[in-house]
Order: C-alpha cells, then structure tokens, then sequence
DNA sequence: CTGAAAGCGCTTACAG
DNA sequence: CTGAAAGCGCTTACAG
C-alpha cells in the first residue's frame, strides 16, 4: 500500500490544493459567490463572475466533489445498472456514458447483478443510497424490471431506462428502437428474393425479443410475406440455443432459404449448425444477426447484421441524467441500421 | 430528471436516514465512540462495542461514504484504469475487483484511457485528485508505464499494477505469470509429436509478448526442440495481423505444422487464414491461443488456449488496495492454464 | 446581485 | 478506554 507522502517529505510539487476559501479570499469575495459561479447561477455580475473565473484558472481550482456532494446532498456519481451478458455491450455503454461525463465533474460507477437474486433490489437500494448516487442509467434487461424503476422513484434517485421500446414517463426513457432494426433485417432479405424465412428469437422475458420480432414480420407482411408458424422459434440469446434452433430449422423437409436470428450469439450459432449439417452460407442458406458486436466481423462468413448504437445510447443517457439537452443530435446516429456483409445472398435456385 | 421527494410529500419510508449522531444518542456515547467502532479501533471495551454494533444493526445505520470521506482525506472509491481493448478482459476484472469490494463500502469508478494521447496523465491526474480517489488498479498496458506509477507516488495515491512479470515494489504489484501460460502451450504441442512449431507475438510494446514467448520457447528448448527465427514473426494482438502472418506462416515452402498465437484474437485470425488456404485445422495445422476468452469456444473448431484467470487477479487487486491480506488463498487458481479442446492434434504423417 | 451564519456527517488531533 | 472541540470544503436557507 502506498503511504500518502505528507507535506514535509513531499516532493516538487506539494503545494496545497486550493479551496473554495483561497478563490473567495484572491478574488475579494464571499465564499458564497464563488459557490454561486461554481454552479452557474445567473444572479452574479458579470464582472464579478470574470474575475472569479480568472482566479479558478490561475489556481487550477477544482471545487471538492467529495464536499459539494455533502452540502448537496447527493454524491457527483452517475450509477451503471447492468446484467446485460455481453461485455461488449457493457463497455460500449460505459464508454458512452463517460464520453457525455467527460469534463462534467461526474464520475461512472457501475453495478453488475442479477434479477434472479433474491438480495437484488435490497444490493441495488443499497448501492443508491449508501453512496447517494446523482442518478443511475438502468439497461436491459434490468431496466425492463418495474421493480427496480418502482425502487428508484421510492427513494427519490434519478433514473434512465435503456430500452427498446417506452415503458415509462419519456423523461425516464431512452428508446432503442430495435422494432425497426428488425425491419430492416425483413427488407433486407426480402429484397434478395427469400421468400421461406424463418426468425430465431431472444427469450420471451425480454422486450427485445418481441421488438425484434414484430418489426420483422411487420416488414415481411408489407411486402407480401408471412413468417411461417413452424419457421418461428424461440432461442434465449446464446450461442448454443442458436446452435439448437439452427439444426432444427435446418433439418426440416422444407427449411428455410434464410434466417434471422434475434442477436449475433445466436446467429453464430445458426452458422454453426448450418457447418455441421454440411450447409454453405450464404449459397445455401442467409443468416442476419442483430447487434453488430465484434464476433459479427470475426465469424467465417462474416455476419450480415444490425448495428446498434450502443456507445451513442449512453452518451445520451448521462446526458439525460446530468440535465443536459440532448436534442439538436443527428436522431438517425441512435437507430439501429444494417451492416450487409457475407452471410447474406439470393436464395438456392430450386 | 426524478425530483427528489421531499419528506412531507413521501411515501411509508420516509424516515432520515440514521447519523452517527444518531447512533451515540441510543447508545449512549459520544459520537466519536461510535466512529471508532465503524473504523474497527481496538481502543474500545468489548459491552460498549457491543451496545453500540446493536444500535447500528437495529437502525440499519450505514455511515455516510460522502462524509467520511471528506473528514479522512480521501474518498472511498476505487479506480480501474485500463486501455485494454478486449472488452471481455475489461468486463471479468470489474466483476473480480467487485467481488472482493462487495460490502466494503467501497464503490468501483471506471477510467479508460489511451496511453499514446498527450493529455493522458494529465487526464490520469484529473480522475485521482479530484475524486480523491483511496487506490487505482493499472491493467496493461497502462500497468507497464513507468509514468502512470511515478505519478501516483508524487500524487501519493495508493495502486496496484497488474503485469505479466514483476515491474515495482512487491506490494504495488499483482504478477499474472504469463511466462507458465507460455510454458503450458509448448508442452502440449511438444506432447502431440509437433517439432515445426511456430510463434506469433504480440506487439514488443506489451510485456506480455515476451513473457508468453520466451515460457513458450523456453519449454521448448527443455525437451530438445528451437523455436526457428522463421518461424517467430510478429503481430500485433489483431485479429486481422493473425490473417497476415498466418497466411505467411502457412504459405511457407516448409511450413509449420502447429501455431502458438499470443492471443485468441491472433489464434482466431490464423484461423480464418488456415481456411482461406484450404488448411484443415487440426488434420493440417494445429492452432493454440492464449486467453480464454469468450470466443475461444465460438470458433470452429474450438480452440486450444491458455486460460487466464482475469476475475481471480481482478479480486487480489481490489483486496491488496483494500489492505486485506491476500494469502492463504490457493495460489494455484491465479496461475495461466492450458485448456485442450479442437484446434490441436498429432502433426500430420509427413 | 452579494454575504454571514449554520450545517451536511463524519474524522483527526488533543485531552483525560 | 472515552469524549469535547475543531475542522474537512462545500451548499442551503435567510437576509439585505
């Protein structure tokens, strides 16, 4: 453990840091107005505020979060809730999220767990008010959970729900969307000619899966096409019930020419089963994933996908949070969009 | 944004928080007794103790983190600063140096950062002095610049690297041996019958290319076999410079007949690179990675790789900052360790 | 638009 | 072993 040097032993560079008090004192004014311009408030002279800041400048002040939070009341941190299974969700939305704190004085910290404990609301109650978090950013498949939401407005903390589609005030909300990604993935496929699809789905526990879903077979309705009762399974977002669903799908009299499958895990596994089963992707069968996460590049063929933007996601999200506007922004940056790679191609001929 | 309930418009639970004010009321002591039992101060007789541990518990009395630390001089909070891209690593030594914080009080704040950017130790300064931060973890490769460790001794801020091979002072260090995970590859290979074995390296700016490499050749040269100068090439722990120099290494007049890739990354790329030249892997060319990482059983066939404990050194970290002895844990479960599955084999009969 | 007072909930010396 | 005082660096009412 390193020992905090003190002053005596210190090296070059030991000088004190600057308080509230020192500003106050250099520039000739109550510690009150410096904490009026710390804050931003409107009621101080311009003049005043100039030579404030000049003097926060020349001292490289930075007002104690540590303090401020106690007087405030509430700690200068922003809470990631997550259980999401996929790290590389999980580092997109961190980065994200410290992409708009950035600057902001607020610093990330995060909180993994898991909706099937039985401590999980009391850990997630503690994790906010022990610290007195500012606000917490809560992505699925915890943010579809009413309980947690319900937990947040208890106990006053400020709270955004990630998910794909509004479950609350819109204040609360950032929506992802992902009924058009998979209307896209529809299109996309109906425009290469398929006509027997099939749609491998998340598990029903997750609003996703159904948004996935509907907005595929909405597109694949507008365009004439059904998606086929038995071509229309359910798989749990893993690579090994994209394996399962693959071979079955794959092993019927009449399987289908293409498939999508609810996530990448599952459309790797799909690609996977159509290996085994001696199947050539994309000449013999399409396969679309959904995400866009670094397997979809890495897959042999390449996945055909639909990109999320997750790091886009959180940087709104901490925006929401700490207040700032978050309008005037491209609104297409924060839509799922297709990436057509190599597992996607015009059907067999019969 | 949430508003804040205030108590007059609240719910059933609206009750304040419990203080330590609070606490040596009930218990009659003053409040400075009570602190000494938060912070575990042997200067307390064992009934006042008691009386007091009673009150905590019977109020769920948890004291404020904000104050505390305010009073203390530094905040209790923990920093993982990391530039590693693998968001899987990322992600398993959160949840390691997590495990270890859970009901410590301590909370995780996260700090990716890019050690080739200019204002990177400033950036790095920012994030320690201004939260007061009690410790950081370094992860590679930020835990191999010399300048991110010297200025957490100026700024005299508790930290922890983890590294490859020892770089500092045994306390501020948590070794992840690559140098035996090397060893375990060549064994195997050298087991199977393999004598045309080649290497692929990391980038010379990351320890962990040397220590795997010179385990690896080491292991070797102790059962008779060299590793050839044609056959150690250099990658970058891409994916894409595992294509590149696996099609080198493969297109060669004599080429070998197994690859040690220094990560999975680069074991996934040759790969890739095996295919596209018509290689059957293992029957051809066995392939061993180093990692274990999620996608080390994604690929096909799946991978032969060093498993490396990353939550397990993540949970030492968090413990070594937190001042809690770290011994008597079984000190095998830190170590790297081969993990056989498809991409090896026998050498083909020449 | 600006300030003096009180307080946020703890801990660190300093006494005893 | 225990306590009264002072202070950490800010902010919130409350005045003016």
């Amino acid at each position: 453990m390193s020992k905090p040097r003190t002053p005596e032993e210190g090296g070059v560079e030991t000088r004190r840091r600057a308080t509230i008090n020192d500003i106050a004192r250099l520039a000739g004014v109550s510690k009150k107005t410096v904490s009026r311009v710390i804050n931003a408030s409107p009621f101080v002279r311009a003049d005043t505020r100039e030579k404030i800041e000049a003097v926060i400048a020349e001292l490289g002040y930075v007002p104690d979060p540590q303090a401020r939070g106690l007087a405030y009341g509430r700690a200068f941190l922003i809470g990631l809730v997550y259980d999401n299974p996929n790290p590389q969700y999980v580092v997109n939305m961190q980065l994200g999220l410290l992409d708009a704190m950035k600057g902001s004085g607020f610093e990330l910290v995060v909180h993994p767990c898991d909706r099937a404990s039985p401590t999980f609301l009391d850990d997630l109650r503690g994790f906010v008010e022990r610290q007195r978090l500012f606000g917490v950013v809560l992505t699925p498949s915890v943010s579809e959970d009413e309980r947690a939401a319900a937990l947040m407005n208890e106990i006053g903390c400020a709270y955004v729900r990630v998910a794909s589609v509004s479950l609350d005030k819109a204040e609360h909300m950032i929506e992802t969307r992902d009924r058009l990604g998979g209307r896209e993935a529809a299109a996309h496929l109906a425009d290469l000619g398929h006509t027997r699809i099939a749609f491998v789905s998340g598990p029903p526990t997750f609003r996703s899966s159904h948004e996935r879903r509907s907005g595929f077979e909405e597109a694949l309705e507008e365009r004439g096409l059904h998606l086929a009762k038995a071509y229309a399974v359910e798989g749990a977002y893993t690579y090994e019930s994209g394996i399962e669903r693959g071979r079955e799908l794959l092993s019927m009299a009449q399987p289908p020419t293409a498939i999508f499958a609810g996530n990448d895990e599952m459309a790797a596994g799909v690609l996977q089963a159509a290996r085994q089963l001696g199947r050539r992707v994309p000449e013999d069968v399409s396969v679309v994933g959904f995400d866009d996460f670094q397997i979809a590049s890495r897959l042999w063929p390449t996945l055909t996908t639909v990109r999320t933007p997750t790091r886009e996601i959180g940087r709104l999200a901490a925006e929401r949070l700490m207040g700032r506007d978050d309008t005037g922004r491209d609104p297409k940056s924060r839509l799922p969009s297709l990436v057509v790679r190599e597992s996607t191609a015009a059907p067999p001929k019969a």
